[in-house]
This record gives C-alpha cells, sequence and structure tokens, in this order.
DNA sequence: TTGATCAATCAAATTATGTTGATCCAAACA
DNA sequence: TGTTTGGATCAACATAATTTGATTGATCAA
C-alpha cells in the first residue's frame, strides 16, 4: 500500500477487512503499538487459530505488517493503508451533495 | 450521524455496510449527487430488490438519506457519516508505530 | 374508480464467512 | 538430537449475508 489513491477493488478489500468486531478489536489493540501474538491473544481473549485467522485477513489486506523476532512474530498497522482509506473517503464528501434532477428524467 | 466521534459499534456498522461491491457502486454512483431509484436501477443494472435491499443496508447505516418526491425516492449520501469514518481512521494513526517492548515479556 | 408504475418487503434458496480442534512447521533450548 | 513453544494452516462444521421471485402499498394518470 504505498500510493494513496485507492480503486474500488482496493477499497472494498480495505473495509472487508475492518468490518468484523474481532478484527475491529486487533485494530485498536495495534492502534496503541505494535504487539506480539502472544501478547494479543491473551488481551482479547481469543483462541490461537482464530486470532491467526483474523490477522491473515488483516494483513492480506494490506493492513498489518508483521516481523519476525525469535519465535515470536510482531504485528503493527499500516498507517498508509488508514490514510489511503481516509483520503478515498474524503473524495465521496466532495460531489454528494448535488440535487438530482427531477424524474421522469 | 450528527456526533463525530464514532465508537466501536458505530465503526463496524459503516464498514459493514460499505464492504460489499455492489453497494460501492452505489456509494459511487451517489458520490456524484443525489439520485432517484429508478436512474440507479438502470445505470448499476440491478433488480429492484436487489437495489432496494441494498439501499436499506446503506441507509440504516447513516450513510445514505432519501426523500420522496410524487411516486419517486431520491436517495444521497450523507457526508457526515463519511467525515467520522475519516476521524476514526485519523485516531488510529495516531500511535500506531510504537514498538513493541520483546517478548518474553 | 381502474390500471399502471415506483419502490419496499418477505420467505426460501444460495453463497460467503467465521469457528473449532487437530495437525504441522520452525525456532529455541535442554 | 529430542522436546517444548509460538504461530500458521486445514477440513469440517456452524452461522450470517445475499439473491431471487412474488407480493404489497402508495402515487398518479386516464
Amino acid at each position: 500500500m504505498i500510493q494513496n489513491t485507492l480503486n474500488r477493488e482496493q477499497s472494498r478489500q480495505l473495509l472487508k477487512a475492518l468490518a468484523d468486531p474481532i478484527r475491529l478489536d486487533v485494530i485498536h489493540a495495534l492502534a496503541q503499538g505494535e504487539r506480539c501474538v502472544c501478547d494479543l491473544t491473551g488481551e482479547l481473549n481469543l483462541s490461537q487459530s482464530k486470532l491467526s485467522f483474523h490477522l491473515r485477513v488483516l494483513r492480506e489486506a494490506g493492513l498489518l505488517t508483521d516481523r519476525q523476532s525469535g519465535r515470536w512474530i510482531y504485528y503493527r498497522l499500516q498507517p498508509d493503508a488508514l490514510a489511503a482509506l481516509e483520503a478515498w473517503l474524503a473524495d465521496l464528501r466532495l460531489h454528494c451533495s448535488q440535487s438530482a434532477a427531477p424524474c421522469p428524467s
């Protein structure tokens, strides 16, 4: 996620990844900073495979990056992805208040 | 959607409503301005009940408002909802780059 | 009135997503 | 080495969301 103009498919993937209660818990936890998987399972009270599933969804959407250090894997938010989504939303607002011509047109 | 700080549940509802390809088509169409339902079915090539279903999801999430004029119903984007989501995203970025303390902690 | 049109709603069928528990793999350490 | 631990993955199952076609209610024009 380097560019900051998203196409429709990219924005859909980001939104879909974010649109889940458990993944939002993960996102909120990582908004405070990087975390190890082992800490996240504890903090969020999730089974290992459940957390792993949701981390993968977020990672594949480009919202998270991971790094390995020894046995542990650390995840963090990718701020560029969030910024790109913000820009996409801002664009939508620009012209949306134009009224429609009355039907039948 | 008057306030502009979303709680977790509100942001989830907005994201979930947005995270669908058809609804994104609707959103993009309405980003150009208000539209009548009858025009949207044509523009997006959707069956009437399918479009109606998705409009309802977006409306109930607070992303759209509608007004009736005669037989026709016009929908438009609710820019406040988009702005609230932007603010929510911006908050997430604030502290997310903090590194984790190394495990075991 | 009657018939036609716009749009919402409903139930049934389909499809997509998430959960669970087991298994696998790699790193660390005895 | 063999064993333990952190984490990813897989298949079977459970749950949730979407699609379809039919029906309904409201508005308007004849």
